[in-house]
DNA sequence: TGTACATCAGTGAACGCGCGTTCACTGATGTAC
DNA sequence: TGTACATCAGTGAACGCGCGTTCACTGATGTAC
């Protein structure tokens, strides 16, 4: 049964994949080892040759998200920068977040907005490393603000990512489907015209 | 060991606040049934002789939680409309929500805040009941937004409580004590200096 | 108004189930000579 | 290079425990006459 160096590398990095993104749709605590194994093609008992605890594969998975997310909003302002308008970049990055794409598959999305309030009670290192992939999207859009000071930029972007998680949050959370849409496009109006 | 109607009916209602305060610091999956007891000084097996599931509950708790946080916006907007500032009203009930206290006590406060990725898996009912709370607060935050048509206030408002349920959630987050006040200084200042 | 009986709030044990974690086992891989 | 042995990825059963829910029981409350 033994695998090769190389293909337990690659499992491991299954299962971080793949139960960063049950964690994201089902939530931290509603997902237990057995879900998580299963969605990795594996059995539960081989969890512990790879992790020492679920907090250590929460603390690498909410990591893998982040970076995901962090690529995602790159890539998106990138390809909004080339249509040299004004804010081409920003529009684009904060659009893409505000997506109903985005909304309607977390599986795939923030981690902040996915599991937002359970990371405010995850463990040190989950923590951390959502403290980190914050900063980053903080900084991917402060570069997008364009003809102010850097420290001022840097505060604006603080509190448009805040607004870009809590509107994402709540239009998942919302069962009119209007009402949930209006968040997403006065939200994105909002940033972007500001 | 029957009680009277009339205690009865206090227990219930004693459950209900207890448990609103537990979802919100612990967490809606995390908490059990147990815990929601012993928290209103019961044992466990009485709980199916006043609710039906513990989904119900949390829909009951969700609404009580979130009846608080309006009553709770409402008293610091009066109060700041006293002080017959320009847009005392907006400033006092924004820095309540913000505050570093509502911050560090989520029993107390904002369930969107507290339980925000959970409540967008709820059950229809609980997700009915805050999605009538996000609209409350965003009629309160309208209505201190002076010197624009109704309409227009009312888009902003919904931007606005996004921002706010957005700070605070990443607030607690974050592992830096310093970056922590800052995104709740900042969302505070941007959002009054608007 | 007093009495007999039904109701039901709350207790504590039990239900089946899944949790996170551990372990004996398997057999292919890696290592030492 | 070939052989003997140690390693260890993955399986499946089991650990103790707590989950949401049900139930028999208790005794005070409420109701009917």
């Amino acid at each position: 049964m033994r695998k090769s160096k190389e293909e337990a590398e690659k499992t491991r990095r299954r299962i971080v994949t793949s139960s960063a993104a049950e964690f994201r749709e089902r939530g931290i605590v509603a997902t237990g080892l057995n879900d998580l194994m299963r969605a990795a093609g594996l059995t539960h008992g081989g969890f512990y040759r790879h992790f020492d605890s679920k907090e250590q594969l929460v603390a690498e998975a909410t990591d893998e998200a982040q970076a995901a997310v962090i690529k995602r909003m790159k890539d998106a302002a990138g390809r909004g920068r080339t249509k040299s308008r004004s804010h081409g970049g920003l529009a684009a990055a904060v659009g893409e977040y505000l997506s109903i794409r985005h909304r309607d598959d977390p599986r795939d999305g923030c981690p902040l907005a996915a599991m937002g309030s359970e990371l405010a009670r995850a463990g040190a290192k989950t923590r951390e490393t959502a403290t980190a992939g914050f900063q980053n999207l903080v900084e991917i859009l402060a570069s997008e603000f364009q003809g102010i000071k850097p420290d001022r930029a840097k505060k604006r972007a603080l509190v448009t990512t805040a607004t870009l998680v809590g509107a994402l949050t709540i239009s998942r959370i919302v069962n009119d489907p209007t009402l949930s849409k209006a968040i997403l496009r006065e939200a994105v109006d909002s940033i972007v015209s500001a």
